[in-house]
This record gives structure tokens, C-alpha cells and sequence, in this order.
DNA sequence: ACCATCTGACAACAATTCGTGTCACTTTAC
DNA sequence: GTAAAGTGACACGAATTGTTGTCAGATGGT
């Protein structure tokens, strides 16, 4: 703070305010203006006919300014796409931070909070979910690093929940993985259904894949011979 | 053979026979062509990078036999999908049907021929995983119909395998479609990292998602009235 | 031998889009 | 008030691609 004076508006040859807004806020407000016309467009029409054009008519700004902030309509892709995610994953985190609680309690609410932004947010469910893919093999690799990320946070959450039940470190992996491709496909299909079927039906259906294969991995953990829902 | 007299080689004024073939067989013949360069091109290069002329070059003809056959990349993209899911059930029913005896030993004679259909055929795995989503609403829906389809190939399975299991119609096939997706996200995972890992690890992980679901489901029903989670 | 059909190579045209440049107008600093 | 920087609208060239059309040469039936 008190960096009031960084750039004194007194000699700086460039950058001067404008409407009372420093270069640097505009430029940034355009960015974010920009960056919420992709996510609009690419979400509705599909990233292959998103023309820049008609991202910079959504935002109410010209091709100039689109490339004063983007290289092009990849690096946008890869920004926006950077954007939702860090939302959901604030909004599953705030909603685990609001249901301290049972471990069911908490999946529910981490469940909860993940299709329910999608279902208010189609226009970025489609692009995490589908126009994601297939645009270039490093945005193919953002992607999968994405859902590792959030495959570890899914063998984390169980480790907090179940602690000592750690299993062969590859096959574990793998089985996260496996359980976050089980919701989004789950997420998939119901997208692309117009959200037909109601929440719960979808967060149980989760619920369900989830609680099964942790009880599994925990009984094949503690060698079962006892009624498996004893717990 | 002995089908040398379909179209008698006389009065025709339009198609006759060309270097002793039909014009029939010559048109399926362009046509696989084409279709198997269309795979091929589609596979590696992916599908936005892909043009008539790429596919020609690969399939040795000219633009001409493309639209022939194709009436544009989309169609063709279709085909070869529909091409490949075809094979890839093929190849996983002989499989059952070879390996018939205990429920484990068929899934994981299912899921190694699976696994390994796209670890052999690497440019098949990314057409039917990546390419084919986010095309159009139209090749989207058809993937979709696929995905179903498996799914319910997996639900009628687990009931021929545990009968008497049956549950709640929307759960369970929600269900199916989150192992579904379990299942090739891992393989999207293991083709996206080049196929690191071994077969038998992500059959292995696979076969505990899909065991630990299938008792789930089976003991919750054993236990409908009581709710073991609620306490 | 002769003509219609088949084939392959490639030209040609239209349409699209990217990325940059120009120009008039507005706002700010001095 | 003036000049420089900021803004917006739009034009422009370049490149790409889908799709159809042309044309010379090969092949087949009679």
C-alpha cells in the first residue's frame, strides 16, 4: 500500500490516466471483459466457431484490444478455462469450509456445490467439459493436469478422512483418476441432456461411486472378514 | 467369390467394370481408403487440423473420391467413430466369449481387451476420447448415444452376473454412466501420458472401481431398509 | 479402331478469418 | 489552447480451405 505515487501523473511520457482510470486498471478491465465474452462464446457456439471477432462484439471492444491482452484464441481458451476452474474449485471449497462436519455431510456438499455450478453455468461446463479437447496437445495437457490436480485432491480428502488406509501408490492414482472421470462423465451426460434429471438424482448417483469404492479400498485394506457396513 | 454376375457386365451404359473390378467395389474400396486415411489423419494430426486434402494425400486419391463417398470432414469424422466403436465392441465380445467362466475373469478379459485395443491403436484411442467432442451438437449427441450404450451394455451385464440386484432405474444408469466414464478417463489418462503405465495397473485399478461399485450395489440392496451411512 | 467412361492432377472460385494498419475523434497534461 | 496519448470503427492484405470444374490420358466394350 501507499504506493500511490509508482507512476507520479506527472512526466511519464506514456501511461497516463484516462476517465479518472489508470492504464493499468483499464487494462485490465478490458482483459476481464474479454475474458468473460469467451467464456460466453466459446461456451455457446463451441471454440472452433468463436472468431475473435465476435468475442470482441460480445465484450464491447475492438480486435485491438483483444490482442493487447490475448496472443490469440487459444492463449484466450487456456485464460478462461484457468478462470472457471479456479471458481469451482473456490466455490467447492467454500461450501467444504461451510459444512465442516460427517464425511457424508461433506461430500454431499463438495458434490453439491461441483454440479450445481455446472448446471447455473452451462456455458462453462461446456468448455471445461468439451471444447477443452482436441484444440492442441498443450491444451490437452493443461487439461490433464487439471484433473490430476483434482484426482490428488480427491486421494487427499480421503486420506484426511480415512487416515491409515494408504494402498500401492500407482493403483491409487489410478482409481482417483478413474472416480473423477466417473463424475464428470456423470456431469457430461447431464449436460448434454439439458440437465434434465434433478440434483439429487446426479449427487447421489456420485455419492454413491465415491462411498463404494473408499469402503472397498478400506475393507481390501483391512484384510475383511466383518459386515462391510459396519464401518 | 462366386458373386461374379450381380451386374452383369452387358447393358450398363453407366458403371462397368474397371481393371476387372466392379464399380461397386471400386467405390467401397476408395471408400475404406478414405476411411482408413481419414482415421489415421484424424488421429494424429487431430480433427481441426485436418483437411479433404491431408486425407487424400494419405488415402492416395483425390478430393474427388472424397466427396464421393463423404459429404464433408464432419461425415467422415462420423464414419470413422462409428468404424472404430464397432471394432472396439468386436474385439471385446470375442473377448468375452473366449474367456467365459468366473464374473472376474471376464471383466478382466473385457477391460485388457479394452486397454489394449487403444494402447495398439494409439491415433483410434485419441479419435474416439478427444477429437470426436466438441465438433457439433450433432456428433456430440452421437458420442453420447455410444456412451450410453455401453453403459447399458454394463448395467445388463452386472444384472446377468447378480440378478436379483436390481435398483431405482435413473440411479442405477446413472451409475453405469459414471463407471463408464471412470473407465475412460483412466484410459484418457494413460494415453495422454503415452501409455507409461502398464496394461495390468490400469486393468487392475479399473477392475476395483467396477468390483467395488458392483458389491456396493449389491449389498446395499441386501440392506435396503436399513441406511448404513445415516445412522 | 472408336467412343464413352474412368481416373488423376490440378486450376479456379468463393468464403472465411487472422492480425495489422489507418484515421477521425475524445480525453488528458501542461 | 495545443499536442500527445487513448479510443473506436473499420479497411486491408495475406493466407487458408472447401468445393466444383476442367482436361488430358488410360481403360473397356463393341
Amino acid at each position: 500500500m501507499a504506493t500511490m505515487s509508482t507512476s507520479s501523473p506527472s512526466r511519464s511520457p506514456r501511461g497516463r490516466a484516462y476517465r479518472g482510470v489508470s492504464i493499468e486498471a483499464r487494462r485490465a478491465g478490458r482483459r476481464h471483459k474479454i475474458l468473460q465474452a469467451g467464456v460466453a462464446v466459446i461456451g455457446s457456439q463451441g471454440f472452433h466457431a468463436t472468431t475473435v471477432k465476435a468475442v470482441c462484439v460480445e465484450a464491447g471492444l475492438t480486435e485491438r484490444y483483444f490482442y493487447e491482452s490475448f496472443s490469440n484464441s487459444e492463449a484466450l481458451l487456456c485464460e478462461a478455462y484457468a478462470h472457471i476452474i479456479t471458481q469451482l474449485r473456490e466455490r467447492i471449497a467454500a461450501s467444504l469450509n461451510a459444512h465442516q462436519g460427517q464425511p457424508d455431510t461433506l461430500m454431499a456438499a463438495a458434490l453439491t456445490s461441483y454440479y450445481s455450478y455446472l448446471r447455473d453455468h452451462p456455458e462453462h461446463a461446456r468448455l471445461i467439459m468439451i471444447e477443452i479437447l482436441g484444440v492442441s496437445p498443450m491444451v490437452d495437457q493443461q487439461y490433464r493436469r487439471v484433473m490430476e490436480e483434482f484426482a490428488q485432491f480427491l486421494r487427499s480428502t480421503r486420506q484426511a478422512l480415512y487416515p491409515g488406509t494408504a494402498q500401492d501408490d500407482l493403483h491409487e492414482s489410478m482409481v482417483a483418476t478413474g472416480l473423477i472421470g466417473a463424475l464428470v462423465n456423470m456431469a457430461m451426460r447431464w449436460m448434454l441432456s439439458g440437465y434434465r434429471e434433478p440434483l439429487e438424482s446426479v449427487v447421489a448417483a456420485a455419492q454413491t461411486v465415491l462411498v463404494a469404492v473408499t469402503t472397498h479400498l478400506a475393507d481390501n485394506h483391512l484384510a475383511s472378514s466383518e459386515s462391510p457396513s459396519d464401518g
